[in-house]
DNA sequence: CGCTTAACGCAACTGGAGTCCCGTTATGAA
DNA sequence: TTCATAACGGGACTCCAGTTGCGTTAAGCG
């Protein structure tokens, strides 16, 4: 009749319960990175990380809870931006970032498992759409002080700004399979900055 | 010990077993559209397009290789590219049709549950990657033509324009949750427009 | 330190997705 | 029109992802 009782994990966080829910978080980026989100159910999961199947069913239940789950924790360990004092070089290490990410043997994949997984289930997009945000807020100010400093039109939207820049990257990397290397990155942000210059961001 | 039988379906394409293909592919475009690809199996397929379970089973084997299958049709079905003689009006058409798809009832989770099923297979990706080669190819000699006009700086990169100007559309759709809207297929048109005439793509 | 109970984990169970067998339908060729 | 067989369809069967029940461990509090 303990009807006040809330997730399991929440009540009793400490000790334990802490270290399962890292080897789970864990061993889930690794099954993800390797077979993708479609091959992988929490039975495997719970054996790779060396924790009960029925644990991992109860406190996470489905493949995209989990998923939200580790999109929280990445959010909360986002690189800080540049901070060069120059437009170009800025959205030059934004892109290069983005890259590094993209293309890693072990946040591709998971990413890409992310990603589709939000594309069938809200809770997924939620939380992706929640990392976004995080990740936005953090650059978008290098498109603010160039506009204050007079580089770009006043009134340019610096999160469109940001999401332009990333947009190319994003594109080769889940839908045309182009190849995804420096010079895709160096092109992306060359192109924001003429872009945002011309005043297609106001 | 009849060896040589290709796939079923290709010695006796007629009649009965078109109608059955049609009758598969459009059930299984319903069924992606409201359930998307990974609450969908092809049990349930059959039932909504009132054919036997095994026969979907023999004909497609899995969800990818029917998906795989819906994408070759679509490819032949692809819209011919508009021809305005105008580089701006040629690219707010492509970006209005791209805006008109993702945003299209069927469509739009159609090729939502498309992408997220080649993130984790790869005759998916594949089938995928063919089906943006024809829609590029159809519609790169706008840019071509732009460049043969003196609009658009020599050597500029056709393909990659069609690229940059889906992308940010893509990006909303997939990615970032944002509006998909008019207004943001006429920001990605103007934006790709004034980064290609600043020589981005060369 | 001892008690309560949240959280874990093993093992047995269940339901439904995918397979298999075999009889039926109807295509395509002679 | 007839015939051989490609392709379909119903239904029984299998196998395993996900559930349930219950005993065990250890977190958190006094």
């Amino acid at each position: 009749m303990n009807e006040v009782t809330g997730a399991p994990g929440t009540s009793r966080p400490g000790g334990r319960t802490a270290r399962v829910r890292e080897a789970v978080l864990r061993a889930a980026g690794d099954a993800f990175a390797d077979k993708g989100i479609g091959g992988v159910d929490l039975g495997e999961v719970a054996r790779r990380a060396g924790v009960g199947k029925t644990t991992v069913y109860r406190r996470w239940g489905t493949v995209p809870g989990l998923v939200a789950d580790m999109l929280a924790e990445m959010a909360e360990s986002s690189l800080p931006r540049a901070r060069t004092g120059d437009l170009d070089a800025d959205l030059a290490a934004l892109a290069s970032l983005i890259l590094a990410t993209l293309t890693d043997a072990r946040q591709g994949p998971l990413f890409k498992a992310v990603i589709a997984a939000a594309a069938s289930d809200a809770q997924t997009a939620a939380a992706l759409h929640r990392f976004y945000r995080v990740r936005i807020d953090e650059w978008s100010p290098c498109v603010d002080e160039a506009v204050a400093r007079g580089d770009l039109p006043a009134g340019t939207d610096a999160d469109e700004v940001i999401r332009a820049l990333s947009a190319p990257l994003y594109y080769r990397f889940l839908v045309s399979g182009d190849p995804l290397d420096e010079a895709a990155a160096a092109r992306a942000a060359a192109a924001t900055a003429a872009a945002a210059r011309a005043g297609a961001y106001t």
